[in-house]
This record gives C-alpha cells, structure tokens and sequence, in this order.
DNA sequence: ACCTATTCATAAAG
DNA sequence: TCTTTATGAATAGGT
C-alpha cells in the first residue's frame, strides 16, 4: 500500500516502525470492528506494542466474555479430565457449571438476535413468541413506572405551586411530553442503545470498546452509544 | 472496497453474511501478521463466527502467551489467584463462575419479561429497545427459514409434476396450500405454542449445541444436540 | 498531522 | 468455494 511495496519483515528504523504500528493498528481495529458488525461475529483483539502498550479491541460484551468463550473452546474436554484428582467433587461442579454459563450464554446471544442461524423454524416461533411476551410485559411495567413518577411529580408541582407560588421553578418539566404522550405500543427512544442494559451486563465495562493508550494511559472510549472511536469513523 | 460503498451494518442476508465474513475474515487475519512481523508487537485475533466457528491467530510464541500477559495487564494486581493451579485458584474461579452464573440467570429472566421490579426505568426502556431489535432480527430470520423451505417444495413439487405426468402415482404429496398461502410480513403457523417457558428450562428450547472446530478437530462438549443433560438441570 | 501516489482489499457477479 | 473485475480503502513515504 501507498509508494512502493511493503515487504513482510520487521522494520528496523524506530520512527518508521511506530509510525506504521499507528496506522495499521487503526486499520486493524478498524477492520475488527467491521467484521464484528457486518457479520455478527464475536471478535477479540489484542495489541501489545513494542514499548509493551495495550491496545484491545472487543466485540459486543467485554473482552472478558470473548477470552472466557476460548478458553470453554479451547479446554472444556480437556479441563474437564485433567482436574479429576484433586477434588473431584469440585471439578465435576465446575464442569457442570461451565457447561450451564454456555447454555446460559447462547440463550442471551439468542435473545439479543444473534446467532439465530442454528435455530430451527420451531425454536424461532417459539424465541419469537416469549420475546413477544417479554415485551408486553416489560412495555406494561415501563408505563407503570412511568405513571408512578409522573403522579409524583404531580404532587410535587402542587406543592411546589403552593409554596413558591412568586419564583420561578425549574424542576418538572422534563416529564412533560411523556406524561401526554404515554405510548404504550411502540416507544421510541432517541438513540437506540442497542446494547445491553449497564444491570444486565455481566462486567462493568459493557459493549464493544477500544482501549488507547498514548501517552503511556489506558483511556477506554465507550463505541457503542454515544460516541464513536476514531477510527471507525470512515465507514 | 469493491462495487460500492458498504455500509456498516448486520448484513441480514445469511450467504453474503457468509461470503463477507469468509473473505474479511482473511484479510483481518493477514494483517494481523503484517502488524505483528512488520512493527514487532505480539498480537492476539479471536473470531467466533455465528454458526459458533473459532478463528485465530497469534503472534510469535502462543495464544495463551498473549492471553496470559493482557490477564497481566489488566488485572495487574486485583487478582493474584490467576497464576498457579493450586486449590485456592480453584475455589476462586469456581465462585467466579457461580457469580456470573447468576447474572447470566439474571439477564434471562429479565429477557423473559421477569423479575422487572429491580430494573430502573432507564434500564426498562434500554431492555424493551434490545428486545425489539431482537425481535426484528428473529422475525426476519424466521421468515427467511419459511422462504427457504417453501421453495424448496416449490421445486419438488416441479419435479414431481413431471415423473408423474404419464404414469399412475403412488405415493401423491399435498403441499399446495402452503405455497399458495406465501405471508412474507407475518407468518402464523398453526398452534402458537404459547407455553411460557419458565426461564431456566429455556435449554430445552434452545439446544446446547456442540463446539465445533474449523479444521475438522471436534471436540463436544456434555450436551448434545438438542438435549440438555439431565446433570446440568439442578444447578 | 496532513497529503498523494500506489498498492490492497473486497463487493458483486459468474 | 474459487475466479474475475471494478472500485473504494488503506497506507508508505514525504512534508
């Protein structure tokens, strides 16, 4: 790319060598990110520079969950034989459990609509059917909450109007527009989060995030909600 | 690259899904190389396809090499019990597991539109926009399921018109009416079956499938196609 | 950081 | 999947 071939071997000159590490690693986790959204895949990307900086990449949940998958890929037989000795018990618990977080963890993916394409025509009915019901139910219990904050704002303004009736208040009108508009079938937020829920997720850190590091500071920027890594900006 | 600008987003169609993750996949995976040969740094490339399919790539020494230094780096000094393979690690990982256990458990129920109380209304509006996205995603699959299969009869039915036209048939199938009845927007198949799964036995719904790997080395894991092993009910 | 000239990656079609 | 081809992207080398 650019003047000239490249030619697959270290580049000894330091300034250069950095200089290209910069720009092939946003490419990278450019690109990372790309096939992460395009094709629905789970994706992970580590970048140690020379210097020993970190760079990551992560797609949907944390990184965490990602390495976690690998290593259940890699090892479940495995793990499973070699820890027999010293607990037993224990080791059979574990097994057992790895196995449930696996279940447990498709089921999430499944709910999400991912990784829908192993489903059989029965089980997208069925998904489709408790989704549905979900969402009655989450709608109705939204609107409860929701009704139950506007009344008490309400009741606030009454006594707020009794008591200040001269100043001006700056409170309750934020609720306005909901407390009219309470749509119970189709609410739209202004930007679809998409991702899950901060409670829901299984870390703290949630989502699929960069970490960039330049001046020797881990800085984590958030991609999915609100602001968008620079480099992933030219698609 | 290629005719035409893409646009970042979920390619819904299943084969070119496919084809562009096939051929990015690729891409991404050489250069990782690049960066890794040509600016020395030690690089790690985890992809899951959707149907489950690991990718990966790692420079110089091994995969665990790199996993083990980024546990390093980031869990510098929060958790010791990661090095060695004694029994307290054991324990340790064990109540990790037991944790996320929960959480996923968790999650689930809520994604079932249960155990609502806790969440906040921020967080029920994020729930209800994921699960209609996700909803969107099933229907979409679902619909492409039942066009598949359709088809599919269409073109027995096709040949079967013609081994048929001269001789007595034996064996006549009735497929007419479901080709005749094509409902792209939304299909309904005869009995909904409007049994709410109760959260934890969604792993009969969903089957916990077996791992599998791209170079034809498989290994399973407990649970077979679409049974879930008695063992792992309880836990 | 920014700017091109080039090489690369890849979407679409067969 | 593999090949071909037209195009947009990534980027090496300078400034």
């Amino acid at each position: 790319m650019g003047r000239g071939r490249v030619q697959l071997k270290r580049i000894e000159n330091k300034t250069s060598q950095q200089v290209t590490f910069s720009k092939r690693r946003s490419g990278l986790l450019k690109k990372a990110n790309e096939i992460s959204v395009l094709c629905d895949a789970q994706v992970a990307l580590i970048m140690f520079s020379t210097k020993g900086k970190l760079f990551e990449y992560s797609s949907e949940r944390s990184m965490e969950d990602v390495l976690e998958r690998y290593e259940r890929y890699t090892h479940t037989a495995l793990t499973g034989a070699n820890n027999n000795e010293s607990q037993g018990n224990w080791s059979f618990e574990y097994i057992k459990l790895t196995a449930k977080v696996e279940v447990l963890d498709r089921n999430v993916r499944n709910f999400l609509g991912n990784d829908l394409d192993p489903l059989s025509l029965k089980e997208l009915q069925s998904l489709e059917q408790q989704l549905d019901t979900a969402l009655k139910r989450i709608r109705t219990r939204k609107n409860q909450v929701m009704n139950e904050s506007i009344s008490d704002l309400h009741k606030r303004m009454k006594e707020k109007a009794k008591t200040v009736t001269e100043g001006p208040h700056t409170g309750p009108e934020t609720l306005g527009p909901n407390s009219s508009t309470l749509n119970l079938t189709s609410p739209q937020l202004p930007p679809p989060p998409q991702r899950l829920v901060p409670s829901l997720t299984l870390c703290e850190t949630f989502q699929g995030r960069a970490l960039v590091e330049e001046t020797g500071k881990a800085q984590t920027v958030p991609s999915g909600n609100s602001l968008i890594p620079p480099w992933m900006l030219h698609i």
